[in-house]
DNA sequence: TTAGCATATAAGTATATCGTAATGAGGTGA
DNA sequence: TCACCTCATTACGATATACTTATATGCTAA
């Protein structure tokens, strides 16, 4: 009983899993992209994307060598209410919207006057 | 960063923590009466409602023998959705509307014609 | 005052969770 | 082909969680 429910809680209820899903607020972005910018290692990351995904937060898109994870569309009011009330954090997102990747993650391009990634609808205007 | 948002859905996230929940959306409940309705010992119910209260989510009031629980009511709009979004227990809240304490927690009086207890503002009408 | 009810706390145990390091699989490009 | 980049998976240790039983505290009422 409350099962489905107590797992998604669960899944939000990690300050490393919310401040990817903070950060994805801003645009979708690759699994190096988000080492980056949340304090730990690589495979943690990808342990946390997994979860996301299995409760039904994020979704994932292959592109060339990178895969992409994005929040979804379909979130429940509640639950998207409650993603973009999160605090902001306003380096790691500036980041995001000013740059991209390029060759390698390593590697980003400045996105002015590039074409825009896509950008999470629940990005305030 | 994010470490009360998290300890907040941490609380939420946990099945009989949603079902104590879900039944203070009826009305406020003494332990006793959690215990008979959730299916783990006192103990575990009292713990239970001590990380809630930590969080913010409930709060008590004693009142002779009985520590009363029940739902904060200045909850955000975000929490205070979700919380109304619960899937309904239709046994255990019947149960909650239609009985009281009396005497002792297993002398219960059947609230026809008694004075109503407080509920919760959560309650859909 | 004393018995019993209501509740909280403590202690112990089993399991879940979150992190790291190590490794593997698969794509890209020189 | 081969070096490298990206990402996932595995293994393992430390800590947190959720339950139980046992016990303590405080109130009520006879």
């Amino acid at each position: 009983m409350y099962d489905f429910e107590a797992e998604l809680f669960r899944a939000l209820g990690d300050p490393t899993r919310l401040q990817i899903l903070g950060l994805l607020r801003m645009r979708q972005a690759c699994v190096c992209e988000l080492v980056d910018l949340v304090p730990v290692s690589q495979p943690a990351v990808s342990q946390h994307l997994r979860k996301l995904k299995q409760v039904g937060l994020v979704r994932e898109q292959r592109e060339k060598q990178w895969t992409f994870y994005m929040l979804r569309d379909d979130l429940s009011p509640a639950v998207a209410e409650i993603i973009r009330d999160l605090p902001h954090l306003p380096d790691a997102e500036a980041w995001l919207l000013t740059h991209r990747v390029d060759t390698t993650c390593a590697v980003v391009r400045r996105t002015v006057g590039a074409e825009p990634l896509a950008v999470s609808a629940l990005v305030e205007s």
